[in-house]
DNA sequence: GTCTATATTCTGATAGAC
DNA sequence: GTCTATCAGAATATAGAC
């Protein structure tokens, strides 16, 4: 009695969507975004919410489609939430808290700007699969979402990111292993790019899993595609 | 008389959205989709139109807030287009079908696999600024439309350009160009994302245009972001 | 914690006068 | 080609019984 499409579901249909009432003052304590002590039913509904906003969008992922597929009715949910933005605010708030932690981590090793950018890249692709949802719809909608002061968070979290990534690529230059001819920031960006719309058609049981993606994708960045021998630092 | 905001609009607000009636049949006239003859009231309709998408995401943008852009009222919208569906088909097909060309044109040359390739990067990153609304509606709202079986073309053009970046990838890598140990589709998927998630960030007025960009990539692509002298073909 | 029932608002689209 | 007026449906969210 866990499974998908449980019960009836009466007086319930479905269709698309659209922001009605606006998410009036977030508060009270059903409009948390992160901070620990999820129920594991909450939980498990963000899970299956994330899911339907990163395959029809979040505007047109209806609150009835999310109960339905939890085998409830749309008004319990509201038992759990308080609105639509906050389920998707706990989807992207879980997303970046992992993302962020693991970045700290990787930059915590003394090594050289080459091996920390490559691990920065393998992290980034390694989250393709955990994350999939959560970064589809930060992909898709994210241009929406952060029209709205709510998710003013969302800003915040890319600038540290960033930071952090331009700030290896800076070091990289510095200490003579990267080109100075390119601009981090502007690299950066591009590398970031790649990674994250990779999940658009990246699929787990596909020819190459995210650490192959990860290599193919270092290999390219650091060396390039053309052919020919090079007197190049090597990891 | 021409301006953003003419007139007065009665009972018209403004709001958010979905799609309701499913585009029924599309046919008649005002259902086309892109060979010519579109007015010029149309074609600056859509130009609106696609702006608003490119902002809110197609389904947040309502028939409302396109009729108050172009100074009339909802109804009249549905004089010149049988659904909001019918124009965003126009804002992708007319960007398609210009980008096609372009990489047709540039495929016939006799040049090698580099030069050609070169001059695709630049044709993407060129489209970027006459084609941005229509780009950033193709990334946020792609997973959207191509659910309906209208936009079925959409995936059908998809294919037809990776075959062509495909095709140039395997020519170089068979005459010498490139390495053998990259992935020949896997590799245009990086290069195709690099390029068009890009509209996300770049702005014409920055401190570089799509010229610069496009080379600047096109070094990375090639050669690489670590330092070192390389025995290169050079393009 | 879920359901029943419903309020309120907004949506895409239509018909016909001008 | 635009407006007036409106339909019919669908959306988010709420209140209270169970």
């Amino acid at each position: 009695m866990d499974g998908v499409n449980a019960r009836k579901n009466t007086a319930e249909t479905t269709a698309t969507t659209s922001p009605r009432r606006q998410a009036q003052g977030d508060a009270k304590g059903k409009g948390r975004s992160s901070s620990g002590l999820a129920s594991e039913r909450r939980d498990h509904l963000v899970k299956l919410a994330a899911e339907i906003f990163a395959r029809k969008g979040f505007q047109a992922t209806t609150v009835r489609e999310i109960a339905q597929e939890a085998g409830i009715l749309s008004g319990s949910l509201y038992h759990h939430f308080d609105s639509k933005e906050t389920i998707v605010d706990e989807v992207l708030s879980q997303f970046l808290e992992d993302l962020i932690a693991r970045y700290r981590a990787a930059l915590e090793s003394d090594a050289d700007a080459r091996t920390v950018l490559s691990e920065m890249i393998r992290i980034g692709f390694g989250t393709l699969e955990p994350h999939r949802a959560a970064i589809t719809v930060m992909q898709n909608d994210w241009n929406y979402l952060r029209q709205w002061p709510r998710f003013d968070y969302l800003v915040k979290a890319e600038d540290e990111v960033e930071q952090m990534w331009v700030g290896q690529i800076k070091r990289g230059q510095a200490d003579g292993l990267f080109r100075e001819d390119v601009d981090p920031k502007l690299t950066y960006r591009m590398i970031r790019d790649t990674i994250w719309v990779a999940v658009r058609w990246f699929r787990p049981g596909g020819r190459l899993n995210t650490d192959g993606l990860a290599e193919h994708y270092i290999t390219m960045l650091f060396d390039g595609l053309a052919k020919g021998e090079r007197t190049t630092h090597k990891a």
